[in-house]
Parts: C-alpha cells; structure tokens; sequence
DNA sequence: GATAAAATGTAGTGATCGCTATATAAATCC
DNA sequence: GGATTTATATAGCGATCACTACATTTTATC
C-alpha cells in the first residue's frame, strides 16, 4: 500500500487522499443532510475503516467542519464571487441571487446550500453549531457590506437576502429547478435595488 | 384505567386521548423534526406503550400524517386565515407574511413550520413524501388565488411567495426573531405589489 | 357472573448508531 | 537489518432505531 497524500503538506502520511475524502463526504453530507449519513457508509465510499476514519478526522463532526470548510472555500461563496466581479451594491447582491438560482437546483442527488440545510434538524449539537457558525457569517459579510452604504438599513436588508437565500436552498431541495430559480432570484434583486432607492 | 377518549367519534375506544397524543407529537416533530424524535421518546410523552402506539397509529410515519394535518387545519393555515379576513390580493399576500412573522419565531423550543420543514432531512421516504405533498397543496392554493388576478404571472409570484415563507421558517429555526421577520415580511410584501404593479 | 373481544404491559426482535480496544501490517529511523 | 513508530484491519463496544410476539388485564356482551 503506498502512500498517496500529495496534496495537503501538514498531517500525517495516509494511504487515502484526505481532501479526496472530504470531498466525497462533503458531497455526501451535502445531499442527504448531516445525521443521515453514517459513519459506515462514510468509510464504504471512502474506502477506508473505521480506525483510520478517526484517525484522520477526530469524529464525525470533524469530518463535517472540514467538509463545510471546504465547500465554502469553493465555489459555493457565491457572495465573494459576486463581489469579485465588481459593480454596484445592487449588482452585488443581485449577483449573489442570480448564483444562487445557478448553485442550488440538484446536480447528482445534491441541491441547496450545505451550510444553510445540510446540519437542518440534525440531532448532534455540534453540527448545528459549526453550520451556524458559517452561516453567521455568511450573513454578517453581506450585512457589512450593505453598511458601507446603508449603515442605517444593512440588518434589514441583509435579513431579507438571508432569507431568500435560505428560501431559494430550501425550494432546490424540494425539487425547484434554475429557471424557476432564477426568476425569483431576479424578483429579489428588483425588491432590493428599490428599498435602496426607497429612502437611500 | 378509564376510556377518555371523548372527542373522536370514530375509531375504537382507547385509554388515552389520541387527539392529544398527536398534539404532543406534533410539538415534538415540529420542535425537532421527523428523525429526531423517536417512537420510544414518542411513547413516554404520550404516555403510552409502543403496542398501543400502533394499534393507534400504524406507525411513525402514520403518526406523522396525523400531526401534519392537524397543523395544517390550526392556526398554522396562515393563507386561510389571511384570506379570510378579506382585501385586496397584495393586502392578503402581505397579511399571510406578516402572520408567518408571528407564527414561526421560536416558542416552547418550536420554531418555523412544521410542513416546510418538519422532514426536511429526513431518511424517512414516507415522512418526505407525506410533507412534499402538504407544501405542494399549500403553494397551489396561493398560486391559484394569484392567477385569479394575474393568471400569467400567478407561477412566479407564487413561487417567489413560497421561497420567502421557506426561507422565513428556516430562519426562524436559525433564531431569528417576530421583529426582524416582520421587517424583511413587509419588504417582501412591499415587493409583491410593486410586481403587481410593474406589469399588471 | 361467564364469555368473548380488545387494548395493554413486558420483553425483546434484528439492525444501525457513533466510536474504540486490540492486534497486525507497514513505513521510518539508526 | 533490527527497533521503533505509525497506520491499518478485525471485531465489537453500549446505545438507540422502528417495530412486534406474547401473555395479561381490562372492557364489552350476554
């Protein structure tokens, strides 16, 4: 057996490739939720034993952070790639809307945001807790971002693109596909760019 | 031990009052969802022993079912009772949002609604599906009261309708609060009607 | 009160949960 | 190459899962 861990410079030598191993149990969290996926299924797709399951990532949990931390270093911010591209506060957040409506609808069994659903009525307190952590702050970087120009509003407003963030992950696990999506990512952007010029 | 079952005209006679027992699941599914409550847990709150359990239930998921409809015939039907109290479609819309900002914040660890997120997660095939349908009948209710007025647009502002009430209970679930969820259910309200009259 | 019917309590089914003790195999170091 | 360290595999920990067979008690009927 060789050992094969080319990609991360700190941590032991393993005979399986860690971030491919995160990777697949980020995709399997993210499709069915944190508690319905075991352990043992998690070492079957893995392909490693208990033993080294533990080894590597401490519990079950642990598995979990490194998965949502990995998923939001990914594409899945789509907050930081709208802001990326540059253009007004509206754009902004439009943008973050329009990439949602393209990022959730299902791909191979997996819909939604992890972050927002994937610890959602889960039953281990410290999944819901590390899910809560990411998802505050996920939040809280729109809400500063609104505050460089609405100080005033940057709550209401980031609630409200919270919540239909939180909506749009919820309708693409029901089954809502990226047109429908999108139109209604699109209705969003409209309600914010006119609460901005409401009372801006 | 005497027969108490006084409010259920049909169904055999029984030591304990179903329909209290599936009040108190439906606090217990609704507090924590589907998987996390167990028949065993079930059983103690209810006061019951598993045999009755079944003999009262079928199973879990029949439990399930039962506490799913009762939730929906309360005061939970919030599109009902918005609609009951007359108006114009937007006053109705926005009343049906301004009620979930009442309804779901957390109260006695109860939180958002049951419907849209009671299975969410959950393993339970049946329990998916018994939910599925409930939010399918509850959007084709708004929808079709929508196309009474905009038959053309009644898909999309029922969706965008759909996705803030979902996006609103997993909020509420998250913490958030009566007055924040009021705040973003007038914005959406507000943007309900400038869609209405955008185009109309 | 005897009999038939029904609901209940006791106990336990096999399966799965997250996790680990122990022992073997492999890799590293001198 | 021998010794030490490290990671692996085997097997199983106690707990909980939804659910049920069986015997008993309670209820209803006559």
């Amino acid at each position: 057996m060789v050992a094969t861990e080319t990609s991360g410079v700190r941590g032991r030598r393993r005979s399986f490739d860690v971030d491919e191993a995160v990777e697949t149990a980020m995709r399997l969290f993210h499709a069915r939720g944190y508690d319905a996926v075991g352990v043992a299924e998690l070492g079957t797709e893995l392909g490693i034993k208990p033993p080294s399951f533990y080894a590597a990532f401490g519990s079950k949990a642990g598995l979990f952070e490194r998965a949502l931390r990995r998923y939001a270093a990914g594409e899945a911010n789509i907050f930081a790639r709208a802001q990326a591209e540059g253009g007004s506060m509206a754009e902004v957040i439009e943008r973050t809307l329009l990439l949602a409506a393209r990022l959730y609808p299902e791909r191979d069994g997996v819909a939604g945001c992890l972050v927002l659903d994937g610890a959602r009525n889960s039953a281990d307190p410290v999944a819901c807790a590390l899910a809560e952590t990411m998802r505050k702050a996920g939040v809280a970087a729109i809400r500063d971002f609104i505050a460089t120009e609405q100080p005033e509003r940057a709550d209401a407003l980031a609630d409200f693109i919270a919540i239909t963030m939180k909506g749009m992950s919820a309708a693409a696990r029901d089954g809502m596909g990226e047109d429908a999506l999108t139109v209604v990512a699109r209705m969003a952007g409209r309600a914010f760019r006119r609460e901005l010029a409401a009372e801006g």
